[in-house]
DNA sequence: CCGAATCCTGGTAGATACTG
DNA sequence: CAGTATCTACCAGGATTCGG
């Protein structure tokens, strides 16, 4: 069942003994934005070779931390995604995102940002108390990518794709205003006055979205 | 620098990259418990191949996580330490080690339970919320590992080793009484009863152990 | 004795081609 | 679409050896 043991009895050995090989966590961060055909994570993990794709899917699906579901007919298609158990590692790589978002100035040369990628930035950029209370929609478009981060309460959810009805809607026009937002480089005003993001709802969002999201 | 690269503008990424690897992330749970020699972690790490644990420890000293230092004269031996940037990582460990306990119900056959293993399950189970304003010093003693547990406002360090000054001593005679505390399998009374554990110093601190330390 | 480096073997990952 | 098959390259495991 484990791949590999470390022959301690340890919960962090167990963990690593479950995730720890190369590509595993990846396909879960990808399998948190919501189940996912064979295919999609090909294409939210470019480099993964396809043998290595179906071995740790079999693993994951062996240690109960994901599903192999067959669609009902007319699609016949299968798709993977998240037990509950599976879910319980939020927190985890959250907190592990989040070390390693410090490295990140720059990307280096070869690296691609995914979607995936950058919906799992929003998670671990998240600052609970910033979002005390509050309940809002937004829908952020960043070129060729939409996520809809619905806050209920307090609580995040992040979902690629539109968001039905949200609250704010913040578009990308030139540069990398959203990140900029996100470290503070630059203020709303800023990035609303020389023309780097174009917003429509309720502005006030715009600036609870910068405390909010902090890398 | 990283070992092998995923090709992603990802902190996930990254930090798998970092510390993806084999055994990397148990030799950076040993150096939670301080400084430790070569031989110290091969021996908190029984099955590790000295090669790869070499190799480890050089990749971890380029990356960042921690340093190697030649210990002043008349002591001829080189200590590992962590950075601070490794000591970042606490949390993120903390969450997996809670992630990974959940399968933990017996060790299994060839498991062996180390000191730093058991200092580091101290650290999953503590529940700050239950340790409020709280300053007191444990010892716990378990047959051949004593460990050192001083909460200061709430804040939990924890040492293998003698406590200089415990508010309270809880000595392990037979059976697994701490694990017990912990899971809630027994109370505080029908422990000191059945002879499973002895204490000295304030009893009324071995009721709090037990809500502070929650599997 | 401590802290490794070296060597060999076997297993896991990477790249690509192929198939139900 | 969803994988399997095959081949190569690299990394981990285990034992031994070596220098300070």
């Amino acid at each position: 069942m484990a791949s590999r043991e470390y022959g301690q009895f340890c919960g962090l050995a167990r963990a690593m003994e479950m995730i720890g090989e190369r590509w595993s966590v990846l396909i879960l961060r990808n399998l948190f934005a919501g189940p996912q055909r064979f295919t999609d994570l090909r294409k939210g993990l470019p480099a993964i070779p396809t043998n290595i794709l179906s071995a740790r899917l079999k693993q994951l699906e062996e240690t109960g931390l994901a599903t192999r579901r067959a669609l009902p007919h007319p699609e016949r298609a299968v798709v993977y995604e998240l037990t509950d158990y599976g879910r319980d590692l939020e927190p985890a790589l959250i907190a592990l995102g989040r070390w390693g978002a410090r490295t990140m100035t720059q990307p280096r040369p070869g690296e691609v940002v995914t979607a995936e990628s950058v919906a799992m930035s929003f998670r671990t950029t998240y600052q609970p108390e910033a979002a005390q209370g509050l309940t809002a929609g937004y829908e952020v478009r960043m070129g060729d990518f939409t996520f809809n981060l619905q806050i209920t309460d307090g609580v995040l959810a992040v979902g690629i794709g539109p968001h039905p009805a949200p609250d704010l809607v913040i578009e990308r026009l030139t540069g990398h205003p959203i990140r900029e937002l996100m470290t503070g480089d630059k203020t709303p005003d800023e990035l609303l006055r020389d023309g780097g993001i174009r917003v429509e709802g309720d502005p006030a969002l715009l600036n609870r979205f910068a405390e909010i999201f902090r890398l």
